[in-house]
DNA sequence: GTATAGTCGGTATATCATTATCGATCATAC
DNA sequence: GTATGATCGATAATGATATACCGACTATAC
């Protein structure tokens, strides 16, 4: 269990998470992690013992214990809301979409332009006017955000987010964004990521490491 | 212009892509896409040296030649054809998606268990039964699919897609698949990822080492 | 009890990615 | 034509990440 985890750490707790959610055993190991992920059983050890100190030689990890921790790592104790600004196709795909609450998150509302001072549900989630976004992440303490704009409109609409004060944000618009230094983006061109996976699987042939489940990347 | 791509360059040239594809000048340099993207420049200048060898000392790369160049790297110099497997909510979305004609890729088809042998048309977009998909991806040389089904078939249909010859999968499903070794999965947790992201953006205020527009990946 | 096998945790090494530094090149200005 | 400044490309140094190794611990078997 240590202070400072490092990026590549963090961007596989998740995968971790998912993983011993599915588990109904009372106690999991690493290397049961690693071969259920296809990673490096050294490198799960390693990931486990920088988020968790409950594990013991040939008994593996608490899976109560190790959930808590690594949810605790991921600021995952509460649940976390987040905002929908876009309520198009996607936009709305993923309001209807029922994977959040499985991972402790909400989508608290929605907003979009065209939506008037009256808002209007989409199914369970509520869309509102883009005027009303600061007010709303302010009372709510929303800091997460999924931007589902067109192109054309991307910026306007994240400078409106970290106006609001959200510091994280999943951009699908398919153009890069340009936020304060503090606000972390993750881009997620879908398009692209086709693209880059259809490249590595050409390159991969060469290389010839990946493991039994080839690679995964969150 | 070297043969063996780092995946992290790899990683990076889709951004690089959508980039200059949205420069109208005649020639860019690298030190213009590292601030355009918030970057570090000699980073930029590398990758774009491991794909492009028309760089010239105060001019710049010509755009038309690095962009060809970029997309031979990223294996897009014909269209991409991808199918969709899984008609739901978020892969209705998905068809329905105009993003993807913008980056040489194209969804050539869906596939869905509820569907009939005769396929109906959801936007431009066929529909066909499962059944179909291995003659499909066979006639049609399709090698990319995106997964879009609930948790429970993931496997199932993850199984079927490589059965197909599909050989890079991006998977939606809140659940890690197991797939061969020669087949290149990206895991999408939409949830996941936010929740990551929610983590990071209280992660980053210690390390306050992002540039200019934060961190951004794909 | 004692041996054995599986697992953890830490340290050391290897690999990979990023940044820094330098010389070479080329257009522009004078 | 020469000086100048911007940019590229290559090499070297730093940093981050993944792997290998080793000792320690604990349950099970005998």
């Amino acid at each position: 269990m240590q202070s400072t985890l490092s990026k590549a750490t963090l961007g596989r707790l998740p995968m971790y998470l998912q993983f011993i959610r599915g588990t109904d055993t009372e106690k999991v190991s690493a290397a049961q992690i690693a071969r259920g992920l296809g990673l490096g059983e050294i490198l799960v050890r390693k990931d486990l013992a920088s988020v968790c100190a409950a594990g013991l030689p040939r008994v593996g990890y608490p899976v109560t214990v190790l959930r808590r921790d690594m949810e605790k790592a991921l600021k995952m104790d509460g649940p976390i809301s987040a905002v929908i600004v876009g309520a198009g196709k996607l936009g709305t795909a993923l309001m209807e979409y029922d994977g959040f609450l499985d991972y402790g998150m909400k989508i608290a509302a929605a907003f979009d332009l065209s939506a008037t001072a009256e808002p209007f549900f989409q199914g369970r989630v509520p869309v509102y006017s883009m005027e009303q976004l600061p007010a709303f992440c302010a009372s709510r303490h929303v800091h997460a955000g999924i931007l589902t704009v067109p192109a054309a409109s991307a910026q306007n609409a994240a400078d409106a987010m970290t106006a609001a004060g959200l510091t994280a944000i999943l951009n699908f618009a398919p153009v890069p964004i340009r936020v304060p230094k503090n606000v972390t983006v993750h881009q997620e061109n879908i398009a692209l990521s086709l693209a880059y996976l259809h490249a590595m699987a050409g390159e991969t042939k060469k290389q010839e490491k990946e493991k039994e489940y080839g690679s995964q990347r969150i």
